[in-house]
DNA sequence: GTGAAAGCGCTAACAA
DNA sequence: TTGTTAGCGCTTTCAC
C-alpha cells in the first residue's frame, strides 16, 4: 500500500505526493538526474562543485534521508555487521561487543546485535536472521554448545554465509572444524591459566583449590588444563578433591566454597575459573570470617570490572576482550574488503597476562581451613 | 559488478549462474511462480499444502535465505529497531538495552545498536544512520546533552523520523519539548530520591551527605531535588556543605569522600547519587577504617549489580531499567502497528522502589567522622 | 490458489 | 561531468 503512482502522470508539474522523499525528488529540486544525486551523496565520483552545492541544498531543504535498503539492494553492499551474544549484560560479552561495535563504527558499519539467552536453537535462528540482513560479518561470541548436531547446523550456516560473501567469526569459542570457512579469534586460555597457577606456586602455594567452570566445553576446560599443566611442570601432584568444577557464576562460587568450608578444606589458595566465581568465593570466605590473603589466597580469571571492585582487589588473568572484538571485525572485513577469496579462514590468538592486585599472599600456616566460630 | 545477465538468454534451460540464490531460483526449482514462493514464506496468504511443501523443499535444498533489503524495499517494512547508548559496558545502559533487545526480538525485530561515547554530535549522526536503515523505532537512552542547539537538532530528527513513519523514543532522558513527536519512558527519579532520603531519616539520620551527580542535567538533578524535598518535608534544614555534587563515577565517590574524611565530616549517612559513586564511597570508608553501617550509613541509586556485590550490600533505589527498555519498544511499536497516527506522543513513567540490604543502620554517636589513625 | 507484471529507491554501466 | 537505462530481489495488486 501507499505506493507511488506510475510515472504516466498527465501534468508536467511535479506530481503532488505524500510518500517518502526519494532521490528523484532531490534530483528534481536540484535540476539534475538521480544519478548525479547518488554520486554527490556517495562522493565516489567526480561532481562539479556547483552541482554538488545545488544537490546538497536540495537534500537539506527536503530533509532527504537515503534509504539504506534500496542502496543495499542496488549496490550490493550493506555496511552492517552482526554480533550474537549470550546476554548483553554479562561483562564478558559486553566488552567483546564493545570492541565489535567500535571497530565496526570506525569502518562505517552499523552493528546488529542479538542475544541467545543460552539457547542454541535461538543462536542458529539469529545467525539466519543476520544472514537475511546480509551482514558483512556475523560474530559469534563465547559460550558454545557442545553438541554434534549443533555443530553441523552451524557449519552449514558458516558455509552459507561464506557462499554469500559474508563470513562467520568465532570469537572466543571453539572451532567448528578444520574445513569450515570461518574466521577465528581466540585467546590463550590455557596459557593464562598455567601462568596464574604458576604465579600461585611461586608465592609458595602447593595445595590449590580449582573452583568452577563447566567440565565439558573445550574453551573453558582449557583453563583447567592449563592449571594441571602448571602443576605438573612443577612436579606437584594433582589431587582430584581439589578440582571442583561446576558453573561459571558468582552463586556457584559462593555456595560451593561455603560447603567446602563447612567440611574443612586443606588448601592455601583458590583458583576460581573466572572473576564471578572468585567474587562468590570471596563472599563465602568473608562470611566465614576468613581473610584474603592472610588465611587464603584467591585468584580469578578474565579481569572483569568486579575484580577491581571487590576488596581485596583480585589478582587475575587479563583477557583483552575488547581487543578481541575489534580483531574479529578487522579480520572479517579484511577478507571482505580485499576482494580476494584467498584466505580460507584466518585465525588469530591474542595473549593474556596476569594483573596483580591484593588477593595473593604467602600460604597460611594453619590447615585445614574451616568456617570460623 | 557481478550482476545477473538480462533475461534475454538464448537457452530455455535455467541459465547457469553463480550469483546469490534468489526467489526466482526457488520458484523455478519448485515449479511455481515467485509470487507463490513469497506467499509461502510469509505465510500471510492461502497456499495449497502441496505447493507449500514443494516450495519448502526447494528452499531447503537450495539453502535459500531471503534478502531482507529487497523485502524491506518492496514491502515497506524493515523489522528492525535501533538503540543508541552511551556505552554498552555501562550496566545502566546495558540493562535498558537488554529490555529493548528482548522486546524487539519477541516482536520479530532485529536490534541495531550504536554507542555515542558521550559525544553529542555522534549521537545525532547515529540517529541519522538509524533513520537511513528505516528502523521502526529509534531509542535514545539516558545521558542527554544540555544544549539548546543540540535540542533543536534532535528535534528536527524526531520530526523527520515521525514523518517517515518511525518514532524517536526518549528513554530515561529529558523531553525535547511539548510539541516534539516522541515517545517517552521515564522513571520516578525524584520520588525515588525522596523515598530513600526519607528512609534514612526514618532510621534516625538528620545529617545526610549527598554525594555525586552532575549539577545541571535535569534527569539527574531530579535526584538532588527529591533529596531536598524529603528533607524539607521533615523540617530538616538543608546544609549546603552536605551537598557535594560532581560526577557519576566510582572514582568521584572515592576521591571526594576521601577528601571529606581527611577534613572530617559531620554526617551520619551518605546518599550517593548512584551505586557507582556509592561503591567508590564505600572504598574510601573502608580504607579509612570506618565501618558501614556501624560508623556511617550509605545508600546508592539504580540498583546495579555492584550494589549487591559490595560488602556490605547497598541499600539503594531500584530502577526497573530492563522494563523501561521493553516499555520503550512496546510504546513505539504500538503507535507503529496500530496504523493510527493518532497518538501524538505517548509517555509513561515507571515507578522505583527501595531495595534494603545491609548498608543502613542507626546513626553513630561520635562525630565528626575522620579517617582513623 | 496461482501467475504476470509493476514497481519499491537506489547504483552502476554505458553513452554523450 | 552528467544523463539514460537497466536492473538489484522482493511483494503486491490484478487477473484468471
Amino acid at each position: 500500500m501507499n505506493r507511488r503512482g506510475s510515472t504516466g502522470n498527465g501534468t508536467t508539474r511535479r506530481r503532488a505526493r505524500s510518500g517518502p522523499i526519494t532521490i528523484e525528488d532531490v534530483a528534481a529540486k536540484a535540476g539534475v538526474s538521480a544519478a548525479t544525486v547518488s554520486r554527490t551523496l556517495n562522493g565516489n565520483y567526480p561532481v562539479a562543485t556547483a552541482t554538488r552545492s545545488k544537490v546538497e541544498r536540495a537534500v537539506r531543504e527536503l530533509g532527504y534521508v537515503v534509504n539504506a535498503h534500496a542502496r543495499a539492494l542496488a549496490g550490493n553492499t550493506t555496511r552492517t555487521v552482526g554480533i550474537v551474544v549470550n546476554d548483553v549484560i554479562d561483562p564478558f560479552f559486553a566488552y567483546i561487543a564493545r570492541g565489535v561495535e567500535r571497530e565496526a563504527t570506525g569502518r562505517g558499519r552499523l552493528c546488529l546485535i542479538a542475544a541467545t539467552q543460552g539457547d542454541s536453537r535461538r543462536e542458529l535462528a539469529l545467525v539466519d536472521l543476520l544472514h537475511e540482513q546480509r551482514a558483512d560479518a556475523v560474530v559469534l561470541v563465547g559460550g558454545a554448545y557442545d553438541d554434534p548436531t549443533f555443530t553441523k547446523q552451524m557449519t552449514k550456516r558458516a558455509e552459507a554465509l561464506a557462499a554469500a560473501g559474508s563470513v562467520l567469526v568465532l570469537c572466543g569459542r571453539p572451532s567448528l572444524g578444520p574445513d569450515v570457512p570461518t574466521v577465528q579469534v581466540s585467546y590463550d586460555n590455557e596459557g593464562g591459566a598455567a601462568a596464574i597457577t604458576d604465579y600461585l606456586i611461586g608465592a609458595g602455594h602447593r595445595r590449590i583449590l580449582y573452583l568452577g567452570g563447566p567440565t565439558a566445553l573445550s574453551t573453558t576446560a582449557a583453563r583447567l588444563a592449563g592449571h594441571r599443566r602448571a602443576l605438573a611442570a612443577r612436579g606437584i601432584p594433582v589431587e582430584e578433591d581439589l578440582i571442583q568444577t561446576g558453573e561459571f557464576g558468582r552463586r556457584f562460587g559462593y555456595h560451593r566454597l561455603r560447603e567446602l568450608l563447612a567440611a574443612g578444606i586443606d588448601a592455601t589458595a583458590v583458583f576460581a575459573a573466572n572473576d564471578m566465581v572468585a567474587a562468590g568465593a570471596l563472599e563465602a570466605l568473608t562470611e566465614a570470617g576468613l581473610r584474603v590473603p592472610a588465611d587464603l589466597s584467591l585468584v580469578g580469571y578474565d579481569d572483569l570490572p568486579v575484580a577491581a571492585e571487590v576488596a581485596p582487589g583480585l589478582t587475575t588473568v587479563h583477557v583483552p576482550l575488547e581487543e578481541m572484538g575489534r580483531e574479529a571485525i578487522r579480520l572479517a572485513l579484511a577478507e571482505e574488503d580485499s576482494d580476494t577469496n584467498a584466505a580460507p579462514g584466518s585465525s588469530i590468538m591474542v595473549g593474556t597476562h596476569i594483573v596483580t592486585r591484593a588477593s595473593v599472599g604467602p600460604p597460611a600456616a594453619g590447615r585445614p581451613l574451616r568456617r570460623q566460630s
